[in-house]
DNA sequence: GTTATATTTAACCATTTGGTTAAGTATAAT
DNA sequence: ATTATACTTAACCAAATGGTTAAATATAAC
């Protein structure tokens, strides 16, 4: 377990453990939007999805440009691939080790 | 977006958040493991990482058993593919994207 | 029965988190 | 120049988080 960055992996799945993160992430990956529109789903004020925009780039799962007054944000397409593999590699070691050793599969009881 | 159970996904992606509890899954990974031999690599107390254990059961991700004195812990195996589907699906989505407006691919600078 | 081992629970504490409101900045519209 | 819009920053607050130590519980060993 040597090729995982502990810290990036902190920050992205505690990016991913806030449902408004997630909801703004399956806004962006339909492309990039403002912040008014990431907004308008929620029932919270303007300058708490700033913050949470915030910790999304922070992370580094999303940029943003500038274009007059608007701000629009779009995902970084690899930034959770990490993320994904350390799940996939794990349940690859423990399915492994599953089949070895069958008596430590449980049953439906 | 509408298949995946937000309260799970909150608790997963949040235990995952921890270095220490991907110690521990990474540990478990490798079959069951007691507390004391889960908390040894950490310079930690004990009620830290029972804490630790406490939350990754809430979460769904391990189980124990008891034997005499001795507390083993094991992985869950699926518990965890519902966080790791949601990362994937939501990728297939941007890439899909990504493909049709090829304007929005940044070019390195 | 006493002691040692494995582990949890309880009480506490500092820091982080996720929200708020109020004020500030930058750009556009009139 | 004034006003409106889009957004951030600052200051604040309550609740959650991740750790601690001290005490409790359960089982095993002597």
């Amino acid at each position: 377990m040597v090729k995982y960055n502990a810290e990036h992996l902190n920050d992205v799945f505690s990016v991913l453990s806030d449902p408004t993160r997630r909801t703004i992430i399956e806004q962006l990956s339909k492309g990039e939007r403002s912040v008014q529109e990431l907004a308008q789903p929620f029932d919270m004020s303007l300058p708490a999805i700033s913050k949470h925009l915030k910790v999304l780039e922070n992370a580094g799962l999303v940029t943003h440009r500038k274009e007059g007054r608007f701000r629009y944000y779009a995902i970084k397409p690899d930034s959770m691939d990490e993320a994904c593999e350390w799940i996939s590699t794990l349940k690859e070691l423990w399915t492994k080790f599953e089949g070895m050793f069958c008596c430590s599969k449980q049953k439906k009881q």
